[in-house]
DNA sequence: CATGGGATTGACT
DNA sequence: GTCAATCCCATGC
């Protein structure tokens, strides 16, 4: 269990820890808006170990990644535009943007309206309506056998698939729904590591991806 | 209005 | 390891 976490240091703050892990969210509730208001880092680390909801199926967060206006990797670097003017919404805002003209993906809006910041859902654990990603995912996908669950929402495009998150949910509410995010905690907190996003071409050297290393559907090893 | 780049994936060599 | 698929939108003419 949570050992000595009173002893834990400003500075590990800035790293993204935090020294009262879920201080905002109770077990099994939808993560709350004061919750994303925070640090994007923060809410990062701490979206590790959550359930993301939708359509009847569920999965918990494995990996993430930070983008934050101050860094070009970020979209709202270029400030308000049609396409960025989400990043800039309340915090707990769905953030749904096409990748390479064929994946949806999904990000959480965070820090305090008028700042662009968001979190990259990369990776999931499938949980529940496994059966329903497997017929998602599966058709047309792979020629021999369906998609193990391993790799059934190991990516930020797969997950998306797999729970039926489409652009029509970018800036809606993860609050209200129909995708939420609950702080369901397993009973063993998950070991986390930074590493360098993926897939970036800017700011690559910042170590602003989050996994739960121990986890085996991560996109790639963290 | 034309062009180009991308927070990716799966199939193939 | 290479590469094509293919949508949205920012940028520049």
């Amino acid at each position: 269990m949570a050992v000595a976490a009173t002893q834990r240091a400003p500075r590990n703050v800035a790293r993204g820890e935090s020294s009262d892990r879920l201080a905002h969210a109770h077990q099994g509730e939808v993560l709350s808006a004061e919750f994303y208001a925070r640090p994007v880092l923060e809410v990062a680390r701490e979206l590790i170990g959550c359930v993301v909801e939708h359509d009847g199926c569920s999965g918990r967060i494995v990996e993430t990644e930070a983008y934050h206006e101050s860094e070009p990797a970020c979209h709202a670097f270029i400030g308000v535009t049609p396409r960025t003017t989400v990043l800039f919404q309340e915090p707990g805002t769905a953030y749904v943007y096409r990748s390479y003209g064929i994946h949806a993906l999904f990000n959480a809006v965070c820090e305090p309206a008028g700042i662009g910041a968001a979190v990259l859902i990369r990776a999931l654990e499938p949980l529940e309506g496994i059966e329903h990603m497997r017929v998602r995912r599966g058709v047309g996908c792979h020629r021999h056998e369906s998609p193990h669950d391993r790799t059934l929402c190991s990516g930020p495009g797969k997950l998306t698939q797999a729970l039926a998150i489409e652009m029509s949910e970018n800036g809606g509410s993860l609050l209200h729904g129909p995708v939420v995010i609950r702080a369901e905690q397993p009973a063993q907190p998950p070991r986390i590591a930074s590493s360098t996003r993926i897939g970036i071409t800017k700011a690559v050297d910042l170590k602003w991806r989050f996994c739960a290393v121990d986890s085996r559907h991560l996109s790639r090893p963290g």
